[in-house]
RNA sequence: GCCUUGGUAGCUCAGUUGGAUAGAGCAACUGCCUUCUAAGCAGUAGGUCAUGGGUUCGAAUCCCGUCCAGGGUACCA
């Protein structure tokens, strides 16, 4: 049990006890006392004022008589005010330090065969370009998440919907067909996403100088748009794809694989990882079957035009269509599909889709979608909407160039880290591969870090001018202070020293119990990140562990301390902070060099 | 128009279920490498928490109004 929670219930007691009033557990405020004042945990006693009929002072008096009694580990207590101040005791702190020394799962929940089974959906990428900035994001996130509802003792299935059907992956076909020559990721020395995503770059290009001539002939916009030879060349693939034509699937397969390949290698740098992937391409009849038994059931209506509509009038939101007039599916056609095949294959209890929040109406119409349809666990979907990433210049567009290649990104990222190494004269005596793979390290943790530590709801700013930091409040800040912490237990070992978890000391000092009262709170903030989907929750930690470690560090000598105890007593703090910042980091999906 | 999310230091961001004097990093300026890794540490400066009201012992936090910005709004995904 957390010390907060025994003092909340100390609280409690002392409140009956002493003024014959319960009172609601909320009404008791617990937290850290500041840090400038004297002691550890801190109640707030004014809500207990019309209980005590006293002033603020003398009823926290009371209190705090009360609790240093009943409670062993409360030393002594002082009251400022209205607060509350307690003094929590050495064997308190050592207890937790002995567990987190010990614990290399300290703070984490192991799933056992009865836990929820959580699917998180992420990534979710197109087929026709590769990915960029905002994919990271998603990415980086839905990882994240997955790792963080781990560590909370659920099951997880992480899961990626490949939409490699519909009009967009026809325009790169079309476009690479007429003007492609042949070409391949080999012959290119192209990554095949990239490949791909030219060649609907180059369509984009010649279908709007074909929508601008017709404009100038004197068509209207609109017209124009749905003329040009281009779309009705793509829309002419599409049809092919659909009635399954052979050459058409052939090229589709191709051009699919192509992307595959290249988003394998973007999600292997990223570190991200899958246990079951859908496409759309074998879920949209699904979904189509899904829509048609609704509106055999009249759940749905349809139109006159034969396109089919659900009415969500009554639960305050619109129309929505779900199949259009000449039959096709929608994107809503192709979640509900997805879905339905997802619950056939797993027993889930909770469905998790990260997705950007332009989508959060999307969600709410499908929630309600599936619902009506009968599925138990549509209502109960959680769409977890995360901000977008903004650049100085505004919002990342493909047709202007100002979208950031997820690629290049962590190619540049590489390339500063290892430029910074050499400059500072670092790694100089490593290989060069575990040089390479400490500097990708350094370069990812800094990129995953400057996303995730930001709140996920907000969107973000990102300045490709100004780079990503690597000092300061950044990830590998933290994975240097882990990198020296390695390298004083590594000397520990060197000279011999035997590390004891039997803690034999004095008293512990101000700096030392700050450290303590963090690690303490490490399995509150795992809970906390994995209430509120939020790896943030997680970074903001670990950066104020390690800041107050390397005040700590600056301050006290660890292998040169003369007395043996207090020596021991270090080097097993070291090396709790040293695990927990670890798990920390892991649960972000950060990895951590041993020296850097 | 309607729905929705946000606005905290020059910039990027934290800020626990309403609590004590508003917190970091970057940028600027000052110190500190013969001392376990200076990707570090210590310090200076920088704030009308968009704005006006309300709720109460107490508001960046909760409620209402206003301004500004982002997103969505029925055959794109």
């Amino acid at each position: 049990m957390s010390i907060e929670t025994i003092i909340q219930q100390a609280t409690l007691e002392a409140v009956k006890s002493l003024y014959g009033a319960e009172v609601n557990e909320k009404q008791v405020q617990v937290q850290n006392t500041r840090k400038d004042l004297e002691g550890d945990i801190t109640v707030v006693v004014f809500p207990f004022l019309r209980l005590s009929k006293k002033s603020p002072e003398l009823t926290a008096e009371d209190l705090g008589r009360y609790i240093t009694n009943a409670v062993d580990f409360v030393d002594s207590f002082n009251v400022i005010k209205g607060f509350l101040n307690l003094e929590i005791g050495k064997d308190y702190w050592l207890d937790v330090m002995t567990e987190s020394y010990n614990n290399l799962e300290y703070g984490v929940k192991q799933a056992s065969s009865d836990s929820e089974l959580v699917m998180v959906e992420y990534s979710s990428p197109n087929t026709n370009k590769p990915l960029h900035l905002g994919h990271i994001r998603n990415n980086l996130l839905g990882y994240s998440i997955s790792e963080i509802v781990k560590a909370n003792g659920k099951k997880v299935v992480k899961t990626n919907i490949v939409n490699d059907r519909g009009i967009h992956i026809c325009k790169s076909m079309y476009a690479w067909q007429k003007w492609g020559e042949g070409e391949t990721p080999e012959s290119s020395g192209l990554k095949g996403d990239h490949l791909v995503g030219k060649y609907y770059v180059e369509f984009d290009k010649h279908y709007k100088a074909e929508i601008t001539e017709l404009v100038e002939k004197g068509m209207a916009k609109e017209d124009a748009e749905n003329q040009a030879p281009s779309i009705i060349a793509a829309r002419e693939l599409l049809r092919k794809w659909e009635a399954k034509e052979e050459s058409t699937i052939e090229l589709w397969k191709t051009m699919n694989s192509w992307v595959y390949e290249g988003f394998d290698v973007t999600y292997k740098t990223l570190g991200v990882d899958f246990d079951k992937i859908y496409y759309e391409s074998e879920t949209y009849l699904v979904g189509k079957d899904e829509v048609l038994r609704g509106l055999a059931e009249n759940i749905f209506y349809q139109k006159e035009d034969n396109s089919v509509w659900a009415d969500l009038s009554g639960d305050g939101l619109d129309q929505k269509i779900l199949l259009r007039s000449d039959g096709t599916s929608v994107y809503m056609t192709q979640d509900i599909g997805t879905a339905k095949m997802r619950f056939n294959d797993y027993s889930i209890d909770k469905m998790v889709y990260v997705v950007g929040n332009e989508q959060n109406y999307h969600f709410q119409v499908l929630a309600k979608l599936l619902d009506k349809l009968g599925f138990s666990w549509g209502k109960d979907l959680y769409h977890f909407s995360y901000g977008m990433v903004e650049l100085p210049s505004g919002k990342m567009k493909s047709r202007e160039g100002t979208v950031v290649d997820a690629d290049d990104l962590v190619e540049g990222m590489i390339k500063v880290a290892r430029d910074m190494s050499a400059e500072l004269g670092k790694l100089d005596n490593l290989s060069e591969e575990d040089a390479e793979n400490t500097f990708r390290m350094i370069a990812l943790g800094a990129l995953k870090y400057f996303i995730l530590k930001v709140d996920p709801r907000k969107n973000m700013m990102f300045n490709p001018e100004e780079s990503i930091d690597f000092n300061g409040n950044t990830g590998p800040f933290i994975q240097y202070t882990y990198a020296r912490i390695k390298s004083v237990l590594r000397k520990a070992a060197d000279k011999n020293i035997s590390i004891s978890d039997k803690l034999v000391v004095e008293s512990v000092s101000v700096k030392e119990k700050d450290l303590l009262k963090r690690i303490a709170l490490f399995p509150a903030v795992i809970k906390e990140a994995g209430d509120n989907f939020s790896p943030a929750v997680i970074a903001n930690y670990c950066y104020e562990l390690v800041k107050e470690f390397n005040q700590f560090y600056h301050e006290h000598t660890i292998l040169g301390e003369s007395d043996e105890n207090i020596m021991n007593f270090r080097l097993v703090l070291a090396t709790s902070v040293g695990n927990v910042i670890q798990k920390g980091m892991n649960l972000l999906g950060i990895e951590m060099p041993e020296r850097m």
